[in-house]
DNA sequence: CTTTGGATCGAGATCGAGTATCATCACGGC
DNA sequence: GCCGTGATGATACTCGATCTCGATCCAAAG
C-alpha cells in the first residue's frame, strides 16, 4: 500500500513521523467511518493482535485531536467518542445507535454566538452544536455500518 | 432556618426525604452559583468537614439531574459538570474562569435541528448547544465569585 | 549502507472519576 | 415516641485515562 489514507497523511503533513502503530490506527480509525471511543481503538487494536500499547493509542488521538483531523465529542451518556472531521468550523450529527456521523456546516451558529455575547455581556470564543438521533439506515432497522 | 431553598423544595417536590445531608449539599451548591464538577463539592463537604460520603454527594446529583434542577455540560476540558437550571428546554454559557453560568432560551434552535433532520436524514431527538468564554466580572479582571 | 539522535513505543504502575455493596442510621408518617 | 423504608457512608471496586521509563524505531546525514 503506498498510497496514503487521510490521517497519514495527517501525520506527516504535521510534521510527525509516519510510524508502523500510527498507520495501523489510521486504518482503524477510516475502517471505523463514524464516531469512535479510545476504549473501541483499544478493543480493536487488541482483537487484531497488532500489539500496540494503549499509551500509543491516546497519544495518536491527542494528536490527530491537535492536528485537527479529529474532534472529541461528549455523548448524552457521558462517555467520550471522536469523529473524524475537516479542518473548516462545522457541528456534527452522530448517529446514537451505529455511530455513523455527518458534518454539517456553520448555520449561521457564529452569528448567533455573537448575538448572544451581545445580550449576556459574555465575551464567548468557543462554541459547540451537537445533534444526536437516528442515521437514516438505523430508521429502518438496517443493520448499522460498525 | 425554615425557608427552603430551591433545591431543598426541588428534593421534597420530588418526594424524597430531606436529609441533613441533601440540605447541607443543597447549600453549597446554591454557595457555588455557578457550574460545578462533583469533585468540586467532594472537596467542599470535606474542608467543612462535613461528614458526607462520596457516594451521597454523587447520589445527590444524580437525583437533582433526574428532578431537572441540574443539568450535566461537558467542558471544553473533557471534564464533567453541573449547573442549576430550569425545567424548560434552554441552552447555557459557561465562564471558562468562575464558571458562573447564564440560561439562555430555545432561540430556535429546535427549528434548526429541524432544518438538519430533514437535510440529512437523520431522525433528531436530542442537541445540545454549550457556549464557552469570559464573563463581564472576569473580563474586568475582578475576583470571580467562587 | 551504516551510524546516530531524538521521537516514539509498550508494559505496567498509577491516578481519579464514578459505581457497587451492605450494615447502620434517621426521616417523617403514624 | 415507634417503626418501616429510604438514605447514608465506609470500603472496595471498575474503568477510562495518564505517567514513567527503558527499549525500540524512524529518518536524515555521512
Amino acid at each position: 500500500m503506498d498510497t496514503l489514507t487521510t490521517f497519514e497523511t495527517a501525520f506527516e503533513a504535521a510534521g510527525h513521523r509516519l510510524t508502523r502503530p500510527r498507520r495501523a490506527l489510521a486504518e482503524l480509525i477510516e475502517a471505523r467511518d463514524g464516531a469512535f471511543s479510545a476504549a473501541d481503538l483499544v478493543a480493536d487494536a487488541r482483537d487484531r493482535r497488532l500489539g500496540i500499547g494503549r499509551a500509543t493509542i491516546f497519544r495518536a488521538i491527542e494528536l490527530l485531536e491537535e492536528i485537527g483531523a479529529l474532534e472529541r465529542i461528549d455523548l448524552p451518556t457521558g462517555e467520550h467518542a471522536y469523529v473524524p472531521c475537516g479542518p473548516t468550523h462545522h457541528h456534527h450529527v452522530v448517529c446514537r445507535r451505529c455511530s455513523r456521523s455527518v458534518e454539517i456546516g456553520d448555520l449561521g451558529l457564529g452569528a448567533l454566538a455573537r448575538e448572544i455575547a451581545r445580550k449576556t455581556g459574555y465575551r464567548i470564543d468557543e462554541h459547540r452544536f451537537e445533534l444526536f438521533g437516528l442515521c437514516p439506515d438505523c430508521q429502518r432497522g438496517a443493520a448499522p455500518a460498525s
